[in-house]
RNA sequence: GUCCCCAUAGUUCAAUGGACAGAACGACUCCCUUCUAAGGAGUAGAUCGAGGUUCGACUCCUCGUGGGGAUACCA
């Protein structure tokens, strides 16, 4: 990582503890730059140019012979580093020899670290509503193992709880065994939903749901029975989803898994007096000034709620790995609840509060910009929206619909900044023009359709694996060149600042810029038409540049395309 | 009421406290006898308001305005 690297070098050479090494808007103000020169003269009151050519020299005298080109002191005193042309040419043709690994990092070496994500609930269909959690959560998953993290990616799944009361109540009533032959999880589905609306009328079904709930929790054989059911034919659906849409988790372990480890959790929190009896439930109370509602742990019912779970997963996790880091990838909507659990688990003992966080994201809001629910049956499956993008995909070319259509919503999702909200729109969504999933797909598929010509072309038939050819930067002399050179080297500060930040639409935007560097070059400048040196040496350039690009979609979760 | 989030071109979104606030869509112009026009070049167009901190603020702080969300013994 070239950031890293230069800020590192320029601790070393100055002794300061915050170097903060950027990557500049503008060509002209060099490959990183830095506003050291301002931190120092602020507290030494000298003027900044002064101080920016003494930071200059002592660079200069420890920097590696021939890795800058220049450092420029611009007028306001940023220092603007200009990397020599061994030190590009060494870092694309590390791109050509380490082809998918590059941009790796093993910064996260030793560390483990486990990232809750997708968690839909049981007998309920995967909607609109989960896809943000899902794209989200497999990025990181991939990003941070190609930080070199052991990542455990978990499905956190909803198949405990009392929405099986309200589901256990509509099925005995109202089930339909017609339905229920066809499309099993269909009909859970609108059983549900038929529950919620009578039950606003009928007050008595939420006391049956509330009676279900408890029979099934106390292992009552019916209810059992049927709750399995559920559980493997929602799997089942699930699972076709996932596949098309590339996730994959390292374990799938439930809320009902830990439901053997709830009453320790109570006990444990009764004794250490962090949780007390209050109206017959039992709550944890938080201090005054911290502003945090109390939290229920147990019904006074006796029955658990999920943050009951939540609590039990955090110990279970922490107990059975050596843990850094808890990812919870979960909608905003859930802060407070999050807040409590974190702040419970540690006053609980059971984890420090810093290594669990609570990696957000904004509503998918509907067409109104209002909030979508599923209890009243306003979802859209997420199925549907698949098949409407790849429809939409299929009209231009069919044999890519899938990867291009799929690709298209992934990539809206991913390159909106995750805290935000989105609202939901089809056309929007599934846009495959300018900056979106297809134009990346496009721009690699271009790129691809040069090196299979190049290769039948009569010059190459004899030489050997010119794609691995090293580059030669001198010959790469155009602007357009350039450019692409210059974007390709950041590829792994890029990586490495969307994980830390936890943000994926950083890579997303700058997969973009360089797509579209690439895009400038190819309607600029001709590779295969071109003089046979300068030919062998473009041809180098897009090998690289269709490799790093394919590695960011991968870490996006989005499939390349050969030919579109 | 309390707490949290958000506010940037007509619209949808970017922008680790930095150098002229970037795109895309839409509008208006151009470019297919040259490796894929799902592309490229260009024009018009924006930081909610008022203070403050800073050499420097879309970014941080305070107040206000306008949206959204959470405040369940549901998940």
């Amino acid at each position: 990582m070239m950031i890293e690297k230069i800020a590192n070098l320029i601790k070393e050479a100055t002794g300061e503890e915050e170097v903060k090494v950027m990557i500049p808007e503008q060509n002209k103000f060099g490959h990183y730059s830095t506003n050291l020169a301002f931190v120092i003269a602020k507290y030494q009151e000298i003027p900044v140019v002064a101080v920016a050519k003494e930071i200059r020299e002592k660079i200069l005298r420890k920097a590696p012979k021939n890795f800058f080109e220049r450092i420029d002191i611009a007028a306001n005193g940023f220092l603007n580093f200009f990397l020599s042309k061994e030190t590009l040419e060494e870092e694309i043709n590390k791109i050509l020899c380490l082809k998918n690994r590059y941009g790796y990092s093993d910064k996260g070496k030793g560390q483990v670290i486990i990232i809750d994500y997708s968690s839909p609930n049981v007998a309920k269909p995967l909607t609109i509503g989960h896809f943000r959690s899902t794209i989200i959560g497999q990025a990181l998953v991939n990003l941070f193992k190609f930080q070199g993290y052991k990542v455990i990616g978990d499905n956190h799944l909803g198949d405990w709880g009392a929405q099986f009361g309200a589901l256990l109540v509509a099925f005995k009533k109202w089930k339909n065994e017609k339905e229920l032959k066809e499309n099993l999880v269909g009909h859970l589905v609108s059983l549900y939903v038929r529950f919620h609306k009578e039950a606003e009328n009928n007050e008595k079904l939420l006391d049956e749901a509330k009676e279900e709930t408890k029979k099934l929790q106390e292992g009552n054989k019916e209810n059992r029975k049927l709750w399995k059911l559920f559980i493997t034919e929602s799997l089942k659906e699930f699972n076709k989803t996932y596949k098309r849409l590339g996730i994959k988790f390292s374990l799938t372990l439930g809320e009902s898994f830990y439901q053997p480890m709830l009453n320790q959790v109570v006990k444990e929190a009764l004794e250490k007096k962090v949780a007390v009896y209050n109206e017959g439930a039992v709550k944890i109370f938080f201090q005054e000034k911290e502003l945090i509602p109390p939290m229920v742990i147990q019904k006074s019912d006796d029955s658990f709620l999920y943050t009951t779970t939540d609590l039990a997963a955090i110990k279970y996790r922490v107990s059975r790995w050596h843990l850094n880091k808890i990812l919870y990838v979960v909608a905003n909507e859930q802060t407070l609840h999050f807040n409590q659990v974190f702040r419970a688990a540690e006053m609980l003992g059971y984890a420090p509060k810093n290594i669990l966080v609570h990696i957000k994201f904004g509503m998918l809001l509907g067409e109104e910009g209002k909030k979508m629910s599923t209890r009243k049956g306003e979802f859209i499956k997420l199925e549907e929206v698949l098949n409407k993008a790849v429809e939409k995909a299929g009209q231009i070319n069919k044999e890519a619909a899938e990867k291009v259509g799929i690709g298209a919503i992934k990539y809206y999702d991913l390159s909106h900044y995750r805290e935000s909200d989105i609202v939901f729109d089809w056309d929007r969504m599934l846009d495959l023009k300018g900056n979106s999933g297809p134009y990346l797909q496009y721009t690699y598929s271009r790129l691809k359709s040069i090196l299979k010509k190049a290769l039948v072309l009569p010059f190459f038939q004899n030489s050997n694996n010119f794609f691995s050819r090293k580059i030669d930067i001198s010959l790469a002399s155009s602007e357009a060149e350039k450019n692409i050179i210059r974007q390709l080297i950041y590829f792994p500060d890029a990586v490495a600042y969307a994980a830390e930040t936890y943000s994926p639409n950083h890579l997303a935007d700058y997969l973009y810029k360089l797509a579209n560097c690439i895009n400038v070059f190819y309607e600029k400048e001709s590779v295969l038409n071109a003089e046979n040196k300068i030919k062998e040496n473009r041809l180098s350039l897009v090998s690289a540049s269709s490799q790093v690009l394919k590695t960011g979609l991968d870490l996006l979760g989005i499939k390349v395309v050969e030919k579109m």
